[in-house]
Order: structure tokens, then C-alpha cells, then sequence
DNA sequence: CGGAGGTTTCAGTGTTTACTGAAACTTCAG
DNA sequence: CTGAAGTTTCAGTAAACACTGAAACCTCCG
């Protein structure tokens, strides 16, 4: 901690913070941090020295990182020691972490919601549990639909889509390409608008 | 534990490992979970019966849920205890959720971001740390304002433009309100696709 | 093949966080 | 005002997790 700049020790202080929000610890954060904001790659021992950690537990967060693929590994020639590096697209660290996230929290819960569907519910109170979690997988497979779709956009075009924001929804029914809001045929599975208040 | 049914247990216990990847923790999910299924508004001393916790667990895990804003207080006429509900429409849930991680996670970020961005770089290296946390501030920027404009539209017409998908951008394209590329005049502010390889 | 330079693993320890059970507090009916 | 029914707080303990330092382990050069 003693060779960084004001400037970096609060970046890589803010990110140990919120290390622990996310599921990440307090060592990982701060050091995904500094190397983000290095300009070089840098090696694990100035990793360790510059935030004076033990060597072991900057490897083991090196490992984490890399299992998150939120650092890059790199040779520097005539150098055996591994650098690392973090693409320096915000872009590209959000898909990244987005897949991530998708594969460890919500590709499991999406199993556990199916598996939960396909069984028959033995009584009236599990009846209304499956139908609430049909809500929830519902939702969660078409947001996750969505966002592979949408990912696929070169980052370009997707700014320019996300600085229209609302407006998108004006210009298509302008086009007929979207009806506002009474359809004449109703959606095959708009099921997540339920409003289930029949309890009781 | 003892008297749920195999089917609320696994979406009980599954919510309880995935309170520990997200800030909250076991117990809160659980609790959580449990509301989120039950036909009926429930009180306290029922969850903690039913998931075996104290009633001081309880009592805490329901404080924290509140002030997420997942659960809703209810009275029952002529019972002086107090009830708790979830709400069950799933676009309402995520988009509380959304808020509340905003709010802690997001916010706080943002502003650290704007301060290191009004410092002067001392040297080179926070000159380059600068401009990468301005394109993480920007991103940010962008992906937050986008979303609260998005989120605005009602549900049923926001599924809609989902499910469309990248389908949007062939359709705008079409009408002329984008461009398929390569744009004239620049944006104002497209800077976090700059490639930043300039080091050494 | 030896050893310099580097990485990974691991037992042990310190720190944080979760949880309990009991006491303190609140509210309301009679 | 009293006490029954309920909720909240809190000190203490148990469990989980983070971190160190040292040893074991690789890998490549000479």
C-alpha cells in the first residue's frame, strides 16, 4: 500500500470494499483493481509488495481472477515470471462478468426452478409455490434470452441503442413493428404478469 | 425445516446458498424464499418454526429483507402480529432488486469514480489510471441511465422489445433512426471503446 | 543434473460474521 | 395499572473465512 498514488489507493481501496458485497473477498478486489488501473501488466511479487499481501494469498487471488477470465496472462521476453493484465474495454469486463455471474448464480437457480416445474405438486400450497417460481423462471429465462441477443451487438450500436433508451418503443410503433399496448392476439406465454392475489 | 415439502425445501435451501453469493446471507434467503412461496402472508414465529431458526435470527433476517424492500408488512384483522409478503409479480421483484444494488453497490461507485476523475494526475501512471476508470465511469453512466429509462415502460411492452431482441437494431436500421456503422458526424462521447494500448 | 527463480499448497492463526437464548422493551385489553 | 402477547436488542459463542509464512513443488538455464 505504500507506493500508490492517492488517486489509486482509493480506486483499489473502494474495490476491496466491494469485494465483500459481491462474492468476491476483500485481497481479490484490490487486486483485480490495481491491475486494472496499471498501466503495464504487472508480476505477482510487485502485486504482493505494492499492497502487502503474502505471496500465497496473491496467487490464490491470481488464480480466482483468472477463473473469472478478468485477467490476461502475458509474457514479457527474456522474463519466465508471469504478468497480468485486465482488458481495458469496460465493455468487455462487463460481458465478462456478466457470463460469469450468469454461469455461477443463475444457470443453477434456472436448473433448480425447471427441475422444481416438472414436479407434480402434492397439495394447494404447492401448487401456488410452483406457480410463483414459474414466474421467476419465466422472467429469468427471458432476461437472460434477451441478453445473449443483445450482447452479440458490436458495442457501437448497442451505445447508440441504449442513448435512445425509451425512445426505442415510439419509433417502432411508429413503424407498426410494435402495437401500443392492446393486442389482438395474446402472447404465448405472458404468464409472468400474473397477478396471483388468490391465496386465501 | 420439518414441515416443508420437498418441493419448497430445494427452492429454500437453494436460495439459502445463493443469499451467501450475493451480500445477503443464509438465513436472510431462506427466510426469503419462504415468504416468496407461501400462499399467504405469514408472521414470524411461523418462519422460524418452519425453517428452525431462533426468533432473534428471524426478527433480524426480516429487518434486512425490509429494508431491501422484498417484503411487504401485513396485518390481519383481529391479530396484533405482524404478517409478511412477498410481492409475486417477478418484473416487480427484479426491479426492486435492481434499485436497491444501486443504490449500494453502484452509487457509491459512481461518486468514488467522479472524484478521482476531478484530481489532477500526478504522473503518467495516474494519468493512465484515469482514463481507465473514466471508461468504467462511463459505462456505468450509461448502463444505469439506459436502465432507468427502460424501466419505465410497462412490463408487457418491455417483454415485447425483449423478445425482439437485436431484431431492434435490423428494424431501426431500416427506418433510418441508426446507422448501419459508420456515422458521419462522431458521437459526443464514445470514449470507452478507446483501445488504450498506449503503455511503455 | 543442480540450483536459481519462480509458483502453489497448506497447516495454523486471527478476524469477521452468523446465530442463539435470554432479557428488555412495546402495545394493548381489561 | 397490570399482565399477556408479541417484538427487538444484545452479550456471548460457534462457525466460517481470510491471511500468513514456510515448505513443497515446478521449470528452465547452464
Amino acid at each position: 500500500m505504500t507506493t500508490l498514488t492517492p488517486l489509486v489507493h482509493a480506486f483499489v481501496s473502494h474495490f476491496g470494499e466491494m469485494g465483500s458485497h459481491w462474492g468476491i473477498n476483500r485481497t481479490v478486489g484490490q487486486i483485480y483493481a490495481l491491475i486494472f488501473v496499471a498501466p503495464a501488466p504487472i508480476h505477482a511479487d510487485e502485486i504482493a509488495e505494492r499492497l502487502s499481501f503474502s505471496r500465497g494469498n496473491v496467487s490464490m487471488g491470481l488464480k480466482e481472477l483468472q477463473a473469472w477470465r478478468l485477467v490476461k496472462l502475458r509474457h514479457v521476453p527474456g522474463d519466465r515470471r508471469e504478468y497480468f493484465e485486465a482488458p481495458s474495454d469496460a465493455w468487455e469486463v462487463f460481458r465478462t462478468l456478466a457470463e460469469e455471474r450468469r454461469r455461477r448464480e443463475i444457470e443453477p437457480t434456472l436448473s433448480m426452478l425447471r427441475n422444481a416445474l416438472l414436479e407434480t405438486p402434492s397439495n394447494e400450497a404447492d401448487r401456488v409455490a410452483q406457480e410463483r417460481m414459474r414466474g421467476m423462471h419465466d422472467l429469468i429465462d427471458l432476461l437472460t434470452t434477451w441478453f445473449d441477443d443483445v450482447q452479440r451487438l458490436d458495442p457501437h450500436t448497442l451505445a447508440k441503442l441504449m442513448k435512445m433508451g425509451a425512445k426505442v418503443q415510439r419509433l417502432l410503433e411508429a413503424t407498426g413493428a410494435l402495437k401500443p399496448r392492446n393486442d389482438p392476439k395474446p402472447d404465448p406465454k405472458p404468464d409472468f404478469l400474473r397477478s396471483e392475489a388468490d391465496h386465501g
